[in-house]
DNA sequence: TATTGTTATACTCTATAACTATA
DNA sequence: TATAGTTATAGAGTATAACAATA
C-alpha cells in the first residue's frame, strides 16, 4: 500500500520522512510476510492474536477499534480462530450483548511462540543497520510522529 | 498485520524500534486509507497506481517484484484497472512473451492529483511532532534500517 | 527447458447494511 | 432509541498450481 516513489522531494521536507518511513516499513513486511506465512495464520488472523496476546481479552468491539478489521469482518476472522482453536468467546453476564474475545490455552501458546521466534529471526537486520544510540533515537521521533497522527 | 504490545522489550533494544515503526505505520495508515478510499481505488489497486508512477510502466513481473502482489493475483487487479481506464497493456515486439503495464492520461492523472493531495493531508501530522533538523535524523536512520532489509 | 502472463479454484478479507437481542 | 454482535451480499484480494505461448 502506498510505496512513493524516490522523486524529489521538492520543497516539502516531511516528504523525506515520510516515504523512508513507508518503504522501510515495507522492506520489513517483505521480511515479515513470509514468516508469519509459516505459521498458517492470514495477516488479519495475526492480526488480532497479536492484539489479545497479553491482554485479558477485549469486546468484539474494542477490537476491532484496536485492528483495522471492521465488525462485521471480525466475525468471520473470529469465527474461523475459533475452529482453529486459538480464541474463545466469552458470554459476560453484566452485559449480555457482549462477548470477550480472549485467546485460549493454545492461543497464547502460539502468541509466545511467534514473538521469541520472530525476535531471533528479525534481531541482525537492526543490529547491522544501527547502533545502540541511534535505536534508542530512531525510537524516539518514531514515538513523537505516532503520537500526532494518533491525536490529529 | 502485526501491532506488538507495548510489553516490556526485555533485553533486546532493537524490539524497542521495531514496536514503534509498526506502530508509526499503523498510525499513518489510518489517516491513509480512508483517503485512498475516497479515490475509489482499493490498497493493491493504490498500490499498482503508485509504482507505475513516474516510470515509463513496466512488465507484470517487474510489478509484481515492486509490490506485494503476486502475479495471478496482478492479473485481476490490473483487469479492474484497465477497465476503470487507469493502466494499458502494451504488447512488445522484443519478447512476446512480455506485457508492457502503463498509466494511461487518465492513469497519470490520477497519480498526479493523489500526491498533491496527500502532501497538503498529511503535512501537519509532520510538522507539528517534528522539527527540520529531526526529519533528516529521521530520515537517515530509516534508510539505513530499510537498506538493511533489503540486502539481508 | 525456462519464462511470461493467464486461468482456475478455493478461501479469506472487505465494506455495507439490515437484523437480533439486549440495554 | 442506542449498542453489541451476527448475518447477508457482492466484490476484491490471496495463494497455488496448471496452462498456453514464446524464448
Amino acid at each position: 500500500m502506498n510505496k512513493k516513489k524516490e522523486k524529489d522531494p521538492g520543497e516539502e521536507p516531511y516528504l523525506k520522512v515520510l516515504r523512508p518511513l513507508v518503504e522501510t516499513y515495507f522492506a520489513f513486511l517483505r521480511k515479515e510476510e513470509p514468516h508469519i506465512k509459516t505459521l498458517g495464520l492470514t495477516p488479519a488472523q495475526f492480526d488480532v492474536i497479536a492484539t489479545l496476546g497479553d491482554t485479558e481479552g477485549m469486546s468484539t468491539c474494542q477490537l476491532s477499534d484496536e485492528t483495522l478489521v471492521t465488525k462485521g469482518t471480525l466475525t468471520g476472522v473470529l469465527d474461523r480462530l475459533e475452529k482453529m482453536g486459538l480464541i474463545e468467546r466469552v458470554y459476560t453476564e453484566k452485559d449480555r450483548r457482549q462477548i470477550i474475545i480472549r485467546l485460549t490455552k493454545e492461543g497464547v501458546k502460539c502468541f509466545e511462540r511467534v514473538f521469541p521466534d520472530q525476535i531471533y529471526f528479525l534481531k541482525p537486520y537492526f543490529e547491522n543497520a544501527l547502533g545502540k544510540a541511534e535505536m534508542e533515537t530512531l525510537r524516539g521521533l518514531l514515538l513523537k510522529l505516532k503520537e500526532s497522527f494518533e491525536k490529529g
